[in-house]
DNA sequence: CTATGTAAACAAC
DNA sequence: GTTGTTTACATAG
């Protein structure tokens, strides 16, 4: 990571937090957890017994370090070495829910960061998430336990997505699960220092912060964070580096994983967008796949289904249940929310446009697709494998949002998407013959030759 | 048609 | 066994 760079991030995304000073008091909570934060820690306390489900390898008492975190950000920021000491241990500040919190957060969150646009963050509980760069350099260790300077974390552990929950923390204990896991890899990789975590804090965080971990199935949920490790460029690997804090037996335990320049300048894309869009190289599909696949398609299939129909009743009981005041811009609605335009400014847009899959919902962002009539009439995704039963095509449903877009700025482009950085996409591996188009350089389509070189 | 989730095959360690 | 990559398949929007 290029440290000028990635310490140009706050200015560039404008970080005017007005609370972001380094006054001492402002490393507190701003709002006092009393009464809500009874409910909080009530609902944090819930959870415990779902995570200690999972915690038979991780449990708190474990002395496992798995992962030593401080050191990427020391490498990182050690020709600043200043910045080391620059934020005591407060990884976030915690301000009180209103109107004008939204919309500062929302109009200075990292850009492209696709909870920005979750229904999750709609209505009154915004949490304000400071960007790692706020407490760049100083230690907040993610795994529960074991490292040897860490800084006791005070119980219970508020996270952003707890905050979120403290309005109604019994019927929001579900609202994690509305974020994608590449939002949620980005969110954990972003707390970190030097936004890099090996994959078993990332385990832990998930642990911790989500939902995820606390279903039935514990294979699914890490199978699905390496997935999404591997399929997204925002994610890149690096080596672990070699100290006396870390032991080459840990080190075996595999890379580390770092959200990308342009990830922590941008937000983190859809995982789709890194997969590649070319036959696979094993042939067609086979004509009879096996069941197993079948049956694990269904499954997830079937978990995408529940997770929207969360998603769904979240949405509707947000709708009903969050009226609108004053000082409210929009009512709840699926989709994503914004900042008012008119606190747009130009530079903003520039900036804070995201690539959110919501904007950056085109096709020509992936160069050419499979063709769905290419692959055997028999896999139509339409087809429930279980049922037998067939249904009706999806309504196309391209850039439903841009009816939220089209009104502020009809000519500006709607998508700055990855910006200038765009060549660096897409993350695929240059194994894979590759060739993407992005409608953020529509001058610059980012071909790529097998050995990785655009022509 | 894309975004996302889940499962699995497979390789490397 | 864990980690990482890739593919397959399903569902929602």
């Amino acid at each position: 990571m290029d440290i000028n760079e990635s310490l140009q991030w706050p200015s560039g995304c404008d970080l005017s937090f007005s609370q972001l000073s380094q006054e001492p008091s402002n490393y507190q909570m701003t709002q006092q957890y009393t009464p809500d934060s009874s409910a909080l820690y009530n609902y944090t306390a819930q959870r415990l017994p779902y995570r200690s489900s999972y915690n038979m390898t991780y449990s708190p008492t474990s002395t496992e370090s798995s992962c030593p975190r401080t050191y990427t950000g020391l490498d990182l920021v050690g020709s600043v070495g200043s910045m080391n000491e620059a934020y005591p241990p407060s990884a976030y500040l915690l301000e009180p829910q209103k109107s004008q919190d939204m919309l500062d957060v929302s109009s200075h969150f990292a850009p492209g960061s696709m909870c920005q646009f979750k229904d999750d963050f709609e209505g009154q509980c915004l949490p304000v998430m400071k960007s790692a760069d706020s407490n760049y350099g100083h230690s907040r260790f993610d795994s529960d336990i074991g490292m040897p300077n860490s800084i006791p974390t005070p119980e219970p552990q508020v996270t952003p997505i707890d905050i979120c929950k403290s309005e109604t923390p019994h019927e929001d204990a579900n609202v994690d699960k509305e974020q994608p896991y590449a939002q949620l890899i980005y969110r954990a990789l972003m707390e970190q220092e030097g936004h890099t975590m090996v994959l078993r804090d990332i385990y832990n965080w998930f642990k911790r912060n989500t939902d995820k971990a606390t279903d039935k199935e514990t294979k699914g949920w890490q199978n699905s964070i390496r997935h999404n490790l591997s399929m997204n460029g925002a994610f890149e690997k690096v080596d672990q580096p070699v100290g006396d804090a870390i032991t080459r037996e840990e080190a075996k335990k595999g890379f580390m994983w770092r959200l990308t320049d342009s990830a922590i300048r941008e937000g983190v894309k859809s995982t789709t967008r890194y997969r590649s869009k070319l036959p696979n190289k094993r042939g067609c599909r086979s004509q009879n796949p096996a069941p197993q696949r079948q049956a694990s398609g269904a499954k997830g299939g079937q978990a995408a289904r529940k997770a929207a129909r969360l998603r769904r009743s979240e949405r509707l009981r947000d709708t009903r249940s969050v009226p609108m005041h004053k000082g409210d811009t929009y009512p709840s609605r699926p989709g994503p929310s914004y900042t008012p335009f008119d606190n747009f400014t130009p530079s903003d847009l520039a900036t804070g446009y995201p690539a959110s899959p919501y904007y950056c919902h085109s096709e020509m962002d992936f160069g050419t697709p499979i063709k769905q009539e290419a692959l055997p009439s028999s896999f139509g995704q339409n087809l429930d494998i279980l049922s037998g039963q067939t249904y009706p095509d999806s309504p196309q449903g391209l850039c439903s949002d841009m009816h939220y877009l089209l009104p502020y700025s009809p000519e500006e482009p709607l998508f700055y998407g990855s910006g200038s950085e765009s060549g660096s996409e897409p993350m695929t591996p240059p194994s894979q013959d590759y060739c993407a188009m992005d409608t953020s350089m529509p001058q610059e389509p980012a071909c790529y030759t097998e050995a990785g070189e655009i022509y």
